[in-house]
DNA sequence: ACTGGCACTCCGCCACCGAGAGTGCCAGCT
DNA sequence: AGCTGGCACTCTCGGTGGCGGAGTGCCAGT
């Protein structure tokens, strides 16, 4: 259906529609990419691509612009990977080095990849899921109210206020210890499994308190994880003035829910490389004309979150898919070796 | 110089201006404020105003609109406060109650004062300052990485790593037991001059480690207050589709350098009431387009920050400054009474 | 001190035109 | 069959010109 010399065509249309952000023509075409044919005959094939739905024309007699299916087919099987360029690779040494922690080091991601991608970036904090209990601290604000603290071995800190019910200061560093001998070193899947365990051995009157306690870290352990996201590089937005009310508003409104940036980045498996969804392949309506590139990234298949970019679907999908993999790649690594 | 027709004139020019969003003119003015006057004589009203640099013509033979000057003279003295809609004063109630930490009082406060003002707002975290230190903790992470928590009385709770260079644990926990009985209840400046001294006082092999830790208490409480601000309602910048350059992207890079919006929230006192930063007012030249509407918040005297939001010149002052002295009150209180 | 009148300016809108780019189609060539 | 050159057609875009409207400044009169 589609030889070789369609292929090589639509590549060529979205390469020069990215970088001209214009409609491109048949004649345009033949001289900036030397295709050794007359015009006549690449206006051909592009009815044919255009009938098959891979490129469109804005209006009659303008040039023809890719459709989201055909930067599909680009991205599977046109896209050569641009690799980095020399600065590129410096940025990203330099940006990561002397990170002082987790926190540190996400803040640090989200501006390099903003930088070099030169869209808005998102990165999600590592996952805890698979990582261990570190330490589980008690502190009393008042007599009522209380803060659960939570650290984990990748070294997050989570906590939780909680109210303590008047129970003295014995009781509450009793449970502290408790708490702390029968869950550090565990999952936090087990670790809610062995607490309710250890609701029965304990003495009657610390029950009360405990209940509350374990509520507290059940919810930091389950809804955690997807709840911290960042977001940068909000200003390059600001290259498309063009399309605002199509464009530029509904991105806006997707970074300010953390809900929806979690399902934009999606799923993105483990092992797997880059992942590109493109336009209507996004699971929000309004977001037609944006494409999500996101990568996995992380230290282990322990402990890893995702991390990507927003952008216009016309956009430079194999530097694009170069930068976030070498980002994904190298604060994996350095995350790794602390 | 100004008798009161003319302030008058001013007041309905800034008003019209700002609802209608296109330049005024004598006949537009006589006729929606019933002036009991002829348009003539409120030309020649403003050809003074225009003289005194209140307001200015787009062009000839248009009407006219504020300068930063006539905008800042409406502000002292020709506002009226518009008192909260019953709707908005509902929100403001609903929007709080729940509220279960710092956090999450902060990020609803954001999301409140976005939505009733239409602008971007921006919170800033309570300072620590005035608070107490309630409690320290250190946990190792692996041989050589450890890490501080400091928990204030305000239910804060930040963090640091440091480097234990192979510290025995025991040595970790005495530091920690130390650290916590001579800190506990202290403010953070005392604190900082308390574990100078303390570092005199401790066993010659503690030292080294302590001064790590110390270097990074010290780091928390000074740096840490000016580090965290929350934004919320960036969609709102949509709604100036048109100055685009000029307007929108100037905001968006503000909102991504904390240091910046800091800087912008400026120096408000704490008993005072709500600031206003109007154009060419602002600390920076790209943003003369916009103004800060800025308001001090917080528990008590010794427990507060600043929030407010950022807008176009262009704005409802009246309203805007009455909604951000409403959520600044209510959320001090509402951070009282915890 | 205010007003009505008047001449003047300038913007915004619309209609129109021509150039340019691009297409689709067709007949002819290889 | 597949490619090509030619041609008529369509549509956008930029520029021009005309016109109505809104607004001003000024001046003479009340």
């Amino acid at each position: 259906m589609l030889d070789d010399r369609k292929l090589t065509i639509l590549r060529a249309i979205v390469t020069d529609y990215v970088s001209m952000r214009e409609p491109v023509g048949s004649r345009a075409l033949v001289e900036r990419y030397h295709l050794d044919v007359s015009p006549a005959t690449v206006r051909n094939d592009m009815a044919v691509l255009e009938e098959e739905g891979y490129i469109t024309q804005p209006h009659t007699s303008a040039g023809r612009i890719p459709t989201d299916k055909g930067y599909r087919l680009f991205v599977d099987r046109l896209g050569a990977v641009k690799p980095l360029s020399a600065a590129e690779r410096r940025a990203i040494e330099t940006f990561m080095a002397g990170a002082l922690d987790i926190d540190d080091v996400v803040r640090r991601t989200v501006r390099l990849l903003a930088q070099i991608t030169q869209q808005v970036a998102i990165v999600q904090y590592p996952i805890v899921s698979g990582a261990t209990i570190r330490h589980i601290e008690i502190v009393t604000l008042s007599a009522d109210r209380g803060l659960v603290i939570l650290v984990s071995s990748t070294g997050k800190v989570d906590q939780h206020t909680v109210d303590l019910g008047g129970a003295p200061e014995a009781a509450v560093a009793d449970l502290r210890g408790r708490l702390n001998t029968a869950l550090i070193g565990l999952s936090p899947a087990k670790a809610v499994e062995r607490a309710s365990s250890l609701l029965d051995e304990l003495p009657p009157d610390l029950r009360p308190l405990a209940t509350v306690m374990i509520a507290a870290l059940l919810e930091l352990v389950t809804t955690d994880p997807s709840t911290r996201v960042v977001v940068g590089g909000v200003p390059n937005l600001t290259r498309f003035s063009d399309q605002f009310e199509s464009t530029v508003r509904p991105v806006l409104e997707a970074l300010e829910e953390q809900v929806v940036l979690l399902r934009l980045l999606g799923e993105v498996g483990i092992g797997g490389d880059v992942t590109v969804r493109i336009g209507h392949e996004n699971p929000y309506e309004t977001l037609r004309a944006t494409s999500v590139v996101a990568s996995a990234y992380g230290s282990s298949p322990d402990a890893w979150a995702t991390l990507g970019i927003v952008g216009p679907t016309r956009m430079d999908y194999p530097s694009t898919m170069a930068a976030v993999r070498a980002v994904a790649r190298y604060v994996g690594r350095f995350l790794a070796e602390g």
